[in-house]
DNA sequence: AACATTTTAGG
DNA sequence: CTAAAATGT
């Protein structure tokens, strides 16, 4: 099918190696390559400013080595993808377009839609596995399912029985296509209050392809040896740096498995079982980034709601001086206070440490973890929709094979563990500098005499803890009591057909959202105990809005406005209710709740948008769109069976994955 | 050296 | 919680 020319549409994948989506354009003849700039269609998750800092730096390079083979890069700034698109093969005359997939709601759906519009304009649509070692759809389990938990997940992709795909070399040469009717737009990736600090960052990084490639080679020989031995320090000179690369596609991760992997042959044969068994721990994480794809493939909702039910009953404490002494590093524990700090100032933050920011963020704050969530969004320069929803929902305890939901993390304890010398603490909390080691991951427990000498006044240039750590169990355990209440409550309702619903609520009064989301790190009075009341919420929490004026005008948002956006997001993602009929026979031995299930689902599709369902080669998994180049084959479970989590043990019955179109609607 | 006890890691 | 590893007797 040579001929016309084909237009490359380039998103996360911003590399010319192992790029197929580029090979099959420069294979099929003429091309163009696209890129368009419509945040606006990621709705709560616009891009942070370090995240947008680091597109357009890869984006120029991206467009300089496209001048190297032969053509350059087409920007686009827009608000609709598809229509540019349009718009774009109508100037060029292209017949073609090729992409590569991703795997986050918003593109499987936009993806979705624009394959059946360019297709019914008579457009050749073809794409492509770029991002992935194997396809979401590929990984199942013995019964044909997808899997619940990573380690079956993982233990599978390394047990395939074909390889993932070898990296391509980069096309040699480009021809490029007509552009004369096609100009580029100018994007504008930040505004001016923002470029001093973005200039702080380019002494740090090197976006680009080229610079992943660098990167790439300089982990493998060098810091990926002690890989094991060094993942436990909270410093982050011995990680690989890849994520940031690895978010945009500018190296693919094929290339990444590929190389590892044969250095760990290497490091077999001579019987290097250190480096052995580093390669096995980063390839893990690698896994994760997979997992994370096949989490928000298979649960599209996945970034926004916990992935096991009772979590909606949870009493979130909806607090702003929480949250703002979270995001300030004023919680009065170093090593949490150390990360936000280091969040806050480079975009960065070990792995590690965002285990214990954000684990004291949902189990000692208990803050809603989508709040959390949104801030790393905001702020991390590798800021990733899946692989943090992945995160954040581990941390929680919101997955089968998440940490256990009562578990309680001691910063002062692991404050010792990953940082014994307290470097890191003293690096980022420089007026604890001067404290000895002994006290540096619990001053408040220090002798008068030496806070002192250290030049420290608590409560006063270092916060008092925001709450001592035997309150917060306490309150993590009542929280938890009650929310198994509230689970068991709305459960009995339901299976009573009453309709006062408890879980409900949320329904009529949606969380407030504080007012003033400023991240500046100014020197407010410090807050050393925010509330007195406790307000709890019982709700499936929501985003509250920190990139004020980029996204919608910089108006004061009221709640309602907030729900409304909430209700119109959900409205174009797949939804995550339902089972279908194959399902009965393999959950009929559950609970007896399949006959309350299918009502539910029933009642949900009354609500579906009709377009969802208006496409005649759109196929339904979850009752959702799947898109058109994924196989409808998989029989999709809503129903994990994770044996292996104490919890699900201990409450069986909390088990299934809720059906989140409002429990009590009534229909 | 064999075994009991404690600590740690765990996706 | 459980399994494995580290430590102690």
């Amino acid at each position: 099918m040579a001929g016309g020319c084909s237009i490359v549409w380039f998103r996360r994948d911003l590399r010319v190696e192992d790029n197929p989506a580029l090979a099959a354009g420069v294979r099929a003849g003429q091309v163009i390559a696209v890129y368009i700039w419509a945040p606006e269609e990621e709705g709560h998750y616009y891009p942070g400013r370090v995240s947008r800092w680091w597109l357009k730096q890869s984006l120029a390079l991206l467009d300089s080595s496209l001048k190297n083979l032969g053509t350059c890069l087409v920007t686009k700034r827009s608000t609709d993808s598809v229509s540019s698109l349009l718009e774009v093969i109508k100037s060029t005359g292209a017949t073609q377009l090729f992409f590569n997939h991703l795997y986050d709601p918003l593109s499987l759906v936009r993806d979705h839609r624009m394959k059946e519009i360019l297709t019914s304009n008579g457009i050749a649509v073809r794409s492509f596995n770029a991002d992935l070692l194997y396809e979401p759809w590929e990984v199942l389990d013995d019964e044909g399912r997808p899997f619940n938990t990573f380690t079956g997940f993982w233990d599978r992709c390394l047990s395939m029985p074909y390889d993932p795909e070898s990296p391509q070399l980069p096309p040699k040469k480009i021809i490029s296509g007509d552009l004369s009717k096609c100009p580029s737009e100018t994007l504008v990736f930040e505004d001016e209050s923002e470029k001093g600090s973005n200039a702080l960052l380019a002494r740090a990084w090197s976006p680009g392809w080229s610079n992943a490639d660098k990167a790439l080679a300089a982990f493998i020989s060098g810091p990926l040896l002690e890989y094991a031995k060094n993942r436990r320090k909270a410093d982050s000179a011995t990680t690989s740096f890849l994520s940031p690369h690895l978010h945009f596609g500018e190296v693919s991760v094929r290339k990444v498995f590929h190389l590892v992997r044969i250095k760990q042959v290497l490091w077999a044969n001579e019987g290097n079982t250190a480096g052995e068994e580093s390669v096995n721990l980063f390839l893990k994480s690698i896994g994760l980034r997979e997992y994370s794809r096949y989490m928000s493939f298979n649960h599209p909702y996945s970034h926004e709601r916990p992935l096991l039910g009772h979590l909606k009953f949870f009493p979130w404490i909806v607090d702003e001086g929480y949250f703002k002494a979270w995001r300030q590093g004023r919680t009065g524990y170093p090593l949490v206070d150390a990360g936000m700090r280091e969040l806050w100032a480079t975009g960065w933050l070990h792995d590690r440490i965002r285990v214990v920011v954000s684990s004291f963020f949902v189990k000692v704050l208990q803050l809603p973890w989508r709040w959390g969530m949104k801030y790393f969004w905001d702020t991390l320069l590798d800021a990733d929709l899946e692989s943090d929803a992945l995160g954040w929902q581990y941390i929680s305890g919101t997955l089968p094979d998440g940490r256990e939901f009562d578990r309680i993390d001691n910063p002062q304890f692991e404050g010792y563990k990953f940082d014994p010398n307290g470097e890191y603490v003293r690096r980022w909390l420089p007026e604890l500098a001067r404290l000895p080691t002994e006290w540096i991951h619990h001053p408040w427990d220090a002798p008068e005499y030496v806070l002192q000498a250290a030049g420290i006044e608590l409560g006063s240039n270092y916060p008092l803890p925001i709450i001592k750590m035997d309150a917060a169990k306490a309150r993590l355990q009542e929280a938890l009591t009650q929310m198994w209440q509230h689970e068991a409550a709305s459960r009995a309702i339901l299976e009573n057909g009453i309709e006062e619903g408890l879980g409900d609520s949320s329904e009529d009064s949606p969380i407030a959202f504080p007012q003033d989301m400023e991240m500046e790190m100014d020197e407010n009075t410090l807050r050393t105990n925010p509330t007195t009341t406790t307000i709890r919420h019982y709700e499936d929490q929501m985003v509250p809005s920190m990139t004020t004026s980029l996204v919608r005008g910089g108006g004061e948002e009221s709640s309602s406005d907030l729900a409304n956006l909430a209700e119109d997001s959900r409205a174009q993602v797949p939804t995550n209710r339902g089972v279908d009929n194959t399902q009965t026979a393999r959950t009929d031995n559950m609970q007896p709740q399949m006959d309350i299930t299918r009502a539910l689902r029933n009642a949900d599709d009354l609500t579906v948008e009709s377009s969802n369902s208006s496409g005649s080669s759109s196929r339904e998994r979850d009752g959702g769109v799947v898109p058109v180049w994924s196989p409808s084959t998989s029989s999709f479970t809503e129903t994990f069976v994770g044996e292996d989590s104490s919890y699900s043990q201990r409450h069986p019955q909390s088990h299934q994955l809720i059906n989140w179109r409002r429990l009590s609607q009534t229909g």
